[in-house]
DNA sequence: CTGGGGAAGGGGCCC
DNA sequence: GGGGCCCCTTCCCCA
């Protein structure tokens, strides 16, 4: 396997060259092409943390914490390590010194997020232990910190230690929505210790230089340390900032390095946080992030509250992102997989990349198996940002970058950085970006805070169903579907926050006008969901939800209003990324996974990768030798239907069932039934009720039906329920009686249909396998 | 050209 | 009513 290479292995049309404008910056041509040949051979210091977002492709979540009751005498933190990762501990003690990898982790491995108490500046002493603070910012703001330094608060990424360089940095720390993650840049030997260090971004946010400036001077120093304390490092806050005597900001430096003393005014390495936070300012711009709810302490300073930072004083009013305690401070988060919807996550920490979209699923297998399984993703144009070159390696000032401008706020030490506006494009390109499967609520609330301009690109649109109209005057009265019990409105589509969801109440409203249209469909009522515009009939007691369109009956009525869908054109769930509109969520969800390039099932044998049960499926019937789909004609037999229908082609002059009067001949009886029962064009008959041109449409459309399944199946249950000719000759007049008239809908789809109307209500078991085997017996004889 | 394999969309059933 | 899942189909690409 594996390491990191081949988990990352791009196809072809994925691509192959990154192109970036000349600044390498998006907003240089606004036209990002960013695509990976192989991710083995990407530099990924340099990714913003957008493409470690959306182009990681492992996930590794906490182990959870409610499953591990044997053993309460470790700490929050210790009981949350994967199961992948070790704790490196002193020999002669319990404490912690590091994190190590148990098995060989690839790169693009995505942990976290990191925990820990969540203080705002209103809540943060001011003489708190900083060592393990991690900040997290908003719109160029500090929203809050995490500190971790309560292991029983705080998860394992506490214990990461901090890269010294990036010889030995391994992880990088990225900011996604309002949390931290720690992202694998090289693939982890078992053994091997984490370290960790900010991504560029994060660092510039945080007014730290970059890896490899920062941390060079310090080596000997640590390694002092280590040779001392046999613990080889600080929190990377310890580091930085935390404590003065361990901070890097007393190291000694070689002369002449960019971070000299007298470079501290430009890079303050003890940045302080910056008061206070704005959740109020940033709520009325209207971005994505909750505002901050207001802590019962806010108010009074910091110094007059309990010590909030210390373990014992610890309060439960603050919020954890995998405590049990009360959320009090709980802004945006990236949404996390239930484990009830997906509770293998629970047992399985590696989980398939999702966008962010809580649309992870499992992996079968343990680690070794899936790397080089795994396909990248999909590089979109629209979501990726190019690569920041080499700015990782040169401070965002020295090099003329302009993302943030610089402030001293009234604390005087403290930098507040705020976005410019170029910056601003950026993040509203970051936000459309991560916004495409926004529920209509969250437009609304947007709505409610953004400038009009900020509007149009998160809106959904309402969806057109010219079918709607064209089969409503085609069948009469089309089904209503009304709101409440009727197709939802239209959705949008994933984003990297959320998946494609059931539409909130308040998307309701956001239909308006989708409401209003079927009022004036219907004469001004707004026809009740649940009813529909045409009487049900029972059957045994029971109602026949029959759709009056093509008459097929379901059992509920949520499927009958699914189905209904087919004949109004309705597609009322959007993917925003590439506008296609779905009939149903569930397939605007397995759509997504175009864009993600995730993959949920793996074949057991070959552990190839499907993004659908059903390509997995075929797929497996390379390994059973299943070959379902035989030819009638000679002893062919195929592992899918397309195959045998091409195969055909080759039996085209073997069409036993000919027409008497056209040159006409077909493979299947009721195909040749379906000519002869008013499409023939030489029958007298005929001629006046169709134009050559539409005799002439509806006999390819037969020809495509004979080649097709459903011929096959309409012929197999016919003989297997030994259904004589009248039965036949009904399906194909109900099947006319449906296409008459009806210049669009295809006598394919209503044979297709009236066949699965039969097939649906025979009392013969419907093996795949009879079904699928062309038996050869033929129904005419 | 044919067979083979995979990607993706669509319809429907079950829970 | 909706989500999950299954099956089918079409299209595309490749050997």
């Amino acid at each position: 396997m594996c390491g990191s290479s081949q988990g990352f292995t791009a196809s072809s049309s994925q691509c192959s060259t990154a192109m970036l404008t000349s600044e390498g910056s998006p907003q240089s041509t606004g036209v990002i092409i960013a695509a990976m040949a192989d991710t083995q051979d990407v530099d990924m210091t340099s990714w913003r943390e957008t493409d470690y977002e959306e182009k990681c492709t492992y996930i590794v979540k906490d182990q959870p914490l409610e499953e591990e009751s044997e053993n309460r005498s470790r700490t929050r933190a210790e009981r949350s390590l994967p199961r992948n990762l070790a704790l490196k501990r002193h020999l002669n003690s319990a404490e912690v010194l590091g994190v190590t990898s148990k098995e060989l982790i690839p790169k693009g491995t995505r942990f976290g997020p990191l925990v820990g108490e969540s203080y705002t500046n209103e809540t943060l002493l001011k003489d708190a232990n900083r060592k393990y603070f991690w900040r997290v910012f908003s719109e160029g703001h500090l929203h809050r910190i995490l500190d971790g330094l309560n292991e029983d608060r705080s998860n394992w990424m506490r214990y990461v230690n901090p890269a010294r360089g990036l010889e030995e940095q391994n992880l990088v720390a990225c900011q996604s929505g309002l949390n931290i993650y720690f992202y694998t840049i090289k693939p982890l030997q078992p053994g091997q210790e984490l370290l960790v260090w900010y991504c560029p971004e994060f660092a510039k946010r945080c007014n730290y230089p970059p890896q490899g400036q920062l941390n060079i001077d310090c080596i000997e120093q640590s390694q002092a340390r280590e040779k001392t304390t046999g613990k080889r490092g600080h929190s990377v806050s310890e580091i930085l900032q935390d404590d003065p005597s361990k901070s890097l900001t007393t190291c000694p430096r070689r002369p002449g390095s960019p971070l000299s003393q007298n470079n501290l005014s430009v890079f303050p390495l003890c940045p302080r946080v910056v008061y206070p936070v704005k959740p109020h300012a940033e709520a009325a711009h209207g971005h994505r992030y909750a505002p901050l709810p207001s802590l019962p302490s806010c108010g009074p300073p910091a110094t007059k509250r309990p010590a909030l930072s210390s373990p014992a004083s610890s309060s439960s009013r603050f919020s954890f992102q995998h405590s049990q305690s009360p959320v009090i401070a709980k802004p945006y988060q990236e949404p996390s997989v239930p484990d009830c919807v997906y509770p293998a996550l629970r047992h399985n920490p590696y989980l398939m990349p999702h966008y962010s979209l809580g649309l992870n699923s499992i992996l079968p297998h343990p680690f070794p198996f899936y790397a080089d399984r795994l396909k990248p993703h999909l590089t979109l144009s629209s979501h990726f940002l190019p690569f920041d070159g080499y700015a990782h390696l040169v401070h965002p000032l020295a090099n003329g970058h302009k993302d943030f401008s610089l402030a001293l706020s009234d604390t005087k030490q403290d930098l507040i950085l705020s976005p410019t506006s170029e910056h601003k494009d950026n993040k509203n390109l970051m936000t459309k970006r991560t916004n495409y499967l926004r529920s209509p609520s969250e437009d609304l609330r947007d709505f409610k805070h953004s400038p009009p301009s900020n509007v149009h690109a998160d809106f959904p649109i309402p969806s057109t169903s010219s079918a709607s109209s064209m089969v409503t005057s085609l069948c009469g009265a089309l089904p209503s579907l009304a709101p409440g019990g009727c197709s939802p409105p239209l959705g949008t589509a994933a984003s990297s926050d959320h998946l494609p969801s059931k539409p909130t109440p308040a998307t309701q409203s956001n239909t308006v006008d989708a409401i209003d249209l079927r009022r004036t469909k219907h004469g001004g009522h707004i026809i009740g969901y649940k009813t529909l515009s045409y009487p049900l009939t029972r059957q045994n007691g029971k109602i026949r939800y029959e759709c009056n369109v093509c008459g097929k009956v379901f059992g509920q009525l949520s499927n009958l209003k699914v189905h209904l869908r087919v004949h109004s054109g309705e597609r009322p769930f959007r993917c925003q990324t590439c506008n296609k509109n779905f009939t149903q969520l569930a397939h605007l969800q397995k759509h997504f996974l175009v864009h993600t390039g995730e993959k949920p099932h793996e074949c057991k044998v070959c552990h190839k990768r499907f993004s659908s049960t059903s390509n997995l499926k075929t797929h497996q019937r390379l390994h059973s030798g299943e070959r379902p789909y035989q030819c009638k004609l000679c002893p062919a037999r195929f592992t899918q239907f397309v195959h045998l229908k091409l195969h055909k082609r080759l039996h085209t002059g073997e069409r036993p069932h000919r027409c008497p009067r056209c040159p006409c001949a077909y493979l299947h009886y009721c195909s040749l039934q379906v000519h002869l029962q008013g499409f023939c064009p030489l029958s007298p008959s005929v001629s006046h009720r169709h134009s050559p041109e539409e005799l002439h449409r509806v006999n390819s459309e037969i020809e495509r039906f004979d080649m097709s399944e459903a011929a096959e199946q309409l012929e197999a249950m016919a003989a297997e329920a030994e259904m004589d000719k009248g039965n036949v000759i009904d399906l194909i007049k109900k099947m006319e009686t449906h296409t008459r008239g009806d210049t669009e809908l295809s006598i394919y789809k209503s044979v297709k249909e009236c066949s699965a109307v039969q097939l649906h209500h025979s009392p013969l078991p419907l093996h795949h396998t009879s079904i699928k085997l062309e038996s050869g017996c033929m129904s005419e004889s």
